[in-house]
DNA sequence: TCGTGATCATCT
DNA sequence: AGATGATCACGA
């Protein structure tokens, strides 16, 4: 049998951006994601033929979409974790100094049902379940393609982490779900923060006996939290 | 248009 | 400086 992940990168110059063959197992990813180790993001672009953003405006998401090519996500994977098949979720981190720099996205909010969602069943349960952590360095230290990835870590939360997780996602939720605005001042560990293309975006949502248009939101994790999952693996 | 990938930029 | 709210790119 042909084991395709172990076929070397493609050369720059490629016609098209090349992703790589999905892992086949929880193990295979742990020890691709443990290739990237040390490479610059400037390595990783060239040999998978991704040309860098010129701006760093223009540039959100980018190391996050480069790893998910590297390392063989599934591109169409929606609200369902990166790897569907192993259920794995993939979060490049930020670092400064071995110190996570940023929040961490998680997921959006459904508006329109939060009086109705059950934490066992949530976007965000589904979403936490086993995390493939990729730290990048060098956030506020160099260039683009001259950050780094650092060693990775596959994560699934501890019952700990897990009460944590639900006490926090329970209150926000639960005060969407009444209909009261929550800010990012808010929760533990988790935050719940505005995510829409710009700051006019409105959608129904929940409100006092009945409905009304709200600013979409989304989860968070807390740089502070993301830093104990991290520090825990050192 | 929505959800995911995050980082940017302003305010405190 | 750290945190909150705003913003940019992309794919289905």
């Amino acid at each position: 049998m042909t084991d395709r992940s172990q076929m070397p990168l493609p050369l720059a110059g490629a016609p098209s951006p090349l992703r790589r063959p999905p892992p086949q197992s929880r193990k295979e990813l742990a020890v691709r994601a443990a290739g990237l180790h040390g490479r610059t993001v400037g390595e990783v672009a060239t040999a998978l033929g991704c040309e860098l953003p010129t701006e760093s405006r223009r540039g959100k998401g980018f190391i996050g979409q480069l790893a998910e090519r590297a390392l063989g996500a599934d591109p169409a994977a929606g609200d369902r974790p990166d790897f569907p098949d192993l259920g794995v979720e993939l979060k490049t981190i930020p670092m400064r100094r071995d110190i996570p720099v940023e929040s961490t996205f998680c997921c959006s909010v459904t508006m329109a049902t939060a009086d109705t969602q059950l934490w066992e069943s949530s976007r965000l349960r589904q979403r936490l379940g086993c995390v493939l952590w990729l730290p990048v360095d060098g956030v506020d230290v160099a260039a683009l393609a001259e950050r780094r990835f650092g060693r990775a870590l596959l994560w699934e939360p501890s019952d700990r982490q897990l009460a944590q997780l639900r006490a926090d996602w329970e209150d926000l939720i639960g005060a969407l779900g009444s209909g009261r605005a929550v800010g990012g001042h808010e929760g533990q560990i988790l935050q719940l923060r505005p995510k829409a293309a710009d700051a006019s975006v409105r959608t129904l949502a929940p409100a006092d006996g009945g409905a009304a248009l709200a600013r979409p939101m989304g989860f968070y994790l807390r740089a502070s939290f993301t830093a104990t999952i991290l520090a825990d693996a050192r």
